[in-house]
DNA sequence: ATTTGTATAATTGTATACAATTATTAGTTT
DNA sequence: AAACTAATAATTGTATACAATTATACAAAT
């Protein structure tokens, strides 16, 4: 009885081509042909196209009604849609953690703010936002509620497209890191509601960050 | 140039199994072989994977480490979370209703009510929870939030599945008219924190209900 | 010049053959 | 009888051939 955890094609393709689209590689509304990717990832046109439909049905591939393959823009309605969301499920992942967080967690937590502090003094954006994502990953994980978790990863996966994007023409949310302390410390407080309230405020502080950076590099390629 | 609505083999298929997981026609934890189900649905193995696939994303159908597929089991926890989230999320709909709805919105819930209470007099669960599902959708339908929508969609596959399940077993949230009364009622009058707070409540008090009759199945199987 | 029709090419959708992996059975050894 | 092994069957994973559909190019007609 053999018991199998081999990495299978249709799984690397999927992560191959996800990456691809969250940094742009392949650029929003850009068309795909199968056969070329298919050419270009080295696998045949079977598991890349179990791939493309993951990716389809998380919305970052569009089918359209001819049955043509282009990458899905991004309009401001769904980042506006997508931060609400994770305020409000975020903010009771927030209060969770408030409630069960323990010593060893709250070290944690601290180093990856610490990390985010010290990329942000270089001006490393990219880091800045890597690490400030393994902030609000690390809380879903501890929360143990998986079904939170697995809508979250997918919002969160745009959310990361969204925020690569903005921080290649500048810095992101500046305020992220005094944010990030206060949920911090209403953690290790135990304070649950003022931890769900610290996270929704950041949230949709990030998300007004992110409608302002957007209108000003429309301005930027429109001058 | 032609434009191409035909519907694939592929959805047929999906739509076709997904209808059997929901309706219990597919057991929780039911072993599931392709063969078998691409000859009992007239397609080949190539677009059922797909169906197969699509239902995997959305946790109705599991795939073992071994690579062997059986449907989802449902478990409490699921169950708790899912109502959780549908209760910020729908709430949040409610809000933004009680913002945009028209009078002729008003009229088109009051007509789903109405039918849910005459299911009800009949003693009909099925269509009481159909037409109490329709009553939620609709409220989703005219928010234009299209994420939250998408998002909600899948949550309520799932909720349904387990209504039903416990619809067959006895009575649904005997509440849930004069709750639906409620949320309508803060919706017609424009009043947004009431219809969010009636809806978070009613979805809350439909997790009550839900967990309640599971015990008492679980306790008539083992008696 | 614009439109219309037709032939051709390109692309996606489906079926099927084959490869890789896992489960089962039977036989052997202890 | 239990445990291990080898051979076989069953199942899933991948590649590819072909069918169906859509796009493109080009000629003919208005």
């Amino acid at each position: 009885m053999a018991i199998r955890s081999r990495r299978l094609s249709k799984d690397n393709t999927y992560d191959a081509l996800k990456q691809k689209i969250i940094d742009s590689e392949l650029e929003p509304n850009q068309p795909v042909h199968e056969e070329n990717l298919a050419a270009l990832l080295g696998v045949s046109r079977t598991p890349l196209r179990e791939a493309i439909q993951k990716l389809e049905n998380e919305d970052f591939l569009i089918r359209q009604p001819n049955g043509r393959l282009r990458v899905a823009s991004v309009t401001l309605k769904e980042v506006e849609e997508i931060f609400q969301i994770r305020s409000m499920l975020e903010g009771y992942i927030a209060r969770n953690a408030a409630k069960h967080a323990t010593e060893n967690d709250i070290v944690n937590l601290t180093t990856m703010i610490t990390k985010m502090k010290h990329s942000f003094q270089l001006g490393d954006n990219q880091n800045f936002v890597t690490y400030g994502f393994e902030f609000h990953d690390y809380l879903s994980e501890i929360s143990e509620l998986r079904t939170f978790e697995k809508v979250l990863n997918q919002l969160k996966d745009h959310s990361l497209r969204y925020c690569r994007f903005v921080s290649m023409h500048g810095d992101w949310n500046t305020q992220a890191d005094e944010e990030h302390d206060l949920i911090l410390q209403m953690i290790a407080d135990h304070n649950e509601d003022g931890a769900e309230k610290a996270m929704r405020d950041h949230i949709l502080s990030s998300l007004a960050t992110a409608l302002d950076r957007i209108k000003g590099i429309e301005e930027k390629l429109e001058a």
